[in-house]
This record gives C-alpha cells, structure tokens and sequence, in this order.
DNA sequence: ACGTCTAGGTGGTCG
DNA sequence: CGACCACGTAGACGT
C-alpha cells in the first residue's frame, strides 16, 4: 500500500538492536509509511520520534492467540501486537492498547525537494570569485587531488604563491585538521614549493580560528549573500 | 493546544533559512505537535520530513486577504496560507489547497525513552578494568583536566608510565587528532614525563589506525560485551 | 557494496 | 547561552 497511516493509540513499545529501548504504554502517534517504515511519536522533540524502524523493514501483525498470550503476560487488553524486523535483525514490537484514531492516506509521488545555498554552491563562487581571497589571487583548480582526498580550492596569490582553499559552510576544528594535512602533504611536493593556507567559512568558531591561526592559517569568513550578489551582478552585465 | 494535529493536504511549501528550499504542489501529510513543531511529510524516506521547523517557532494562519492575494499570485485557488516562524528568523510558509483531512488528537505526557547500551558505560568499564590494556596497567584518574579539555582515562603502564587513553565507541580520525593534541600537550608536562597514548573504541577505522600507528600511538579494540561479562563476573563474587 | 563527508544535522551535558 | 560530544546518527556521493 502507498501512503500514510496514522494510527493513534495507548502502545507499549520495545526496541532491540544496537541499543534496547522500552516505551511504557502511554497515548502515542504510530505513524506507517509507503517505505514501510514505522515510527511512534510523542507531542514533542520536533520531527523526531520516540522510536522508529527505518526501511528496508517488514511489519507483521501478530495472530489473535499471541495477542492473547502477550496481553496475559503484560496483565492489560490489548488491540494487537505488531512486529517490525529491521534488515539487521533489530526488532520493534508495538502492543496496542486503546486505538483512538487509524486512518490511511494516499499521497502520490512526491516531486522532492529543491535545495540552494549548500557547501558545494559557496565552493563555487569562491572558485569563480578567487580576488574575494585577496586582490590579484587567482584559481589554479577544484577539488585539486592529493594523496589523503581532494583540497577543496587550489589558488595563487598575488606574488603567485600557491594557496590551499579548505571550503566550509561552518567552520569548526575538523576543517582545520584536515586542512593542516594537506597543507603537511603538498609542502613535500618541490613543485608547489612553499604552499599557505586559508580557512574559508560563512561562520568560523573561535576555536577552530585559534587553531588554524596558532599553524599560521589564514581564516576568511565569507558573505555568502554578497558573493551572491556579485555574481548576480555579473550576470547582469553579459 | 497539546497533542498532535495531523493534516492531509495539497500544499507547496518554501523554506527560508540556512538554506532556501522549495516544494512544489503535492498532497503530504502536515504534522502540527504541542511543542510548535511542524512537519511536512511525503510518505518515504523514513520518520525524516521534507520539511520542517524545529521549536521554538510560532506559527500564524494568515487572514482570509492575505490568503487571497497569495492565491491569485499562485494563480491557484488556496484554502490556507501558514506562516511559521523561528527563532533565528527562519521561515516556512504552507501554502494549503485541497485539505483531505484534518484531526487533533490529545496525548497527554509521555513517560519518555529507557535506554541501554550506551557510551558512558564503555569508559566506565574501562575504567574499572585497566588491566585491560595490559597487566600491571592501573588507572591514575578518569576525566584527566588539561588546558584544551579532559582525557578520558589517565594511566599508568606495568612499567610506571603515563599513558593517555582516549575512548570512543567507535574510533575515526576525530579521535586521533584530539589525542594527538592531548599528547601534545601534556608531553610539556615534566611532571608526567614520557607519556604514551592508547586509542581504544569497540571499532576502530582502518584510515584511524593507520594515522595512530604513524603516530606512535597504540590501538585497543575493545570487546564491549567480554568487558560487561567481566563486570557481571565479579558483580556474582561480592 | 564500502568508505568518507555533510547535515537546516539533532540532542544531551556542562561550563 | 554557547561549546563539545555522541547518535540505533541518516544520506549523498565517489570508488
């Protein structure tokens, strides 16, 4: 079946996997996807539930006599039990108490999501913007390759001094590091000679910036907004 | 109100933000919770919505004019224009068609989420086992304070050394780096003299290993499940 | 399939 | 409130 189900009902629920969880039994959302996959929400922590099974899953609806046996076991009625398996063998059982809501939904296909403003576009003006760095910088290439992964922009400066470019969306202490190891891995190469280091981001933490400084990495934190605007500027003028 | 609203309906949903996003009309399911959270769900990709505003938010239905112009802008006939706010100035602005179905259902309080398994044990079984890490080993102290934050296990070797143990669950690059830089440091130290450093985790990452062992430092995987049946062991003989 | 990196990460704790 | 860390992280993308 496509769609949604939306079931509220009092549940008790068990999760067992990497961790093993319980849900006393208290009024909750089930919520059953087209994925196949089940997750039991409370009236809080956003868009987050209590518990879930992500797909690719089965869920089975357990035969009157289980219901029966379990329901004598947990002392309580109960509507039903269901059993959700997880490819890895993690299970997520669901003892219905009181249903007071199932319905189900057809939504069609979805025509998804459009997403702007991510690292990749920021790379990209800064790749086709390289005098936001500094006057007379130029680029040499993207995702440049060495050896430990691809160092994000590879620019001249202007006395044509090769500088390492590690893009972030925000900058934190990982950036640095990795950065830092490019910067240790082209130094050995006689053909790149010296190499500098900028450390790009729309938002740098002040630690990230200590340590990046302390290894004499500049930091630059980019408007990103602005480099749009330039480049809708630009686009103006051709 | 608490509880969770649930609508079915045809809207288009833009996104302001961090990023721009945009969803064309489609029937989704709509989820209204009493912490303020809305979500916009297809009916895949697990309990993650296509859209979303985290609390805390508020959020407006916006007057009948209003809802008006925005229609005649869509050139589409709307039944409802919602307007959510975030505190960062983030925006999500539901644009209703066709509603297919509209409930609210009470859940009263949740008992909340029992979990087991987690990280905390692992360093506390450590901890409690240092001979873990080899005979004669014994722990000096855990959360070992040094200028750029705690490490995790501070002990000393059968013959009298310092090490220092970093313990994740599961051991990445991040880790290596953050006990390179504990190391570092603490090597300044001539009170604790030569000091050695252990990276310990359930699983350790092959790219991880390789930069501990050009460093100098020493790998343990850990066997979680042996260390908690030590624990059980002894537990039987007190 | 696996490894690596990103995420509007989200959620906790603690200074 | 911000920084740090873990997450049943989940997802995307490249090999």
């Amino acid at each position: 079946m496509a769609g949604v189900r939306l079931v509220i009902a009092h549940c008790q629920v068990d999760y067992a996997g990497r961790l093993t969880a319980h849900l006393p039994f208290a009024q909750r959302l089930i919520m059953v996807k087209a994925d196949g996959s089940v997750s039991i929400h409370a009236d809080d922590r956003a868009y987050k539930p209590l518990n879930w099974m992500s797909p690719p899953c089965t869920m089975a609806e357990l035969p009157a006599d289980e219901v029966a046996s379990a329901a004598e076991e947990m002392g309580r009625e109960l509507s039903g039990l269901w059993e959700v398996k997880g490819r890895d063998g993690d299970t997520l059982q669901i003892a219905l108490g009181e249903v007071l809501h199932d319905s189900s939904h057809e939504l069609g296909i979805d025509p998804g999501l459009q997403k702007d403003g991510v690292e990749a576009h920021l790379q990209a003006l800064l790749a086709e913007h390289p005098q936001t760095f500094g006057t007379g910088w130029s680029l040499v290439r993207r995702e440049h390759p060495t050896a430990i992964g691809p160092v994000d922009l590879l620019c001249r400066d202007a006395e044509g001094r090769y500088v390492a470019v590690e893009v972030k969306r925000r900058g934190e202490i990982d950036g640095v590091e990795q950065l830092t190891r490019y910067l240790e891995l082209m130094r050995r190469d006689p053909l790149l000679g010296e190499v500098r280091g900028v450390f790009a981001a729309q938002q740098i933490k002040p630690q990230a910036k200590v340590l990046a400084t302390d290894r004499g990495i500049d930091c630059l934190t980019v408007d990103y907004d602005a480099l749009r605007g330039m480049d809708n500027a630009e686009d103006r003028l051709f």
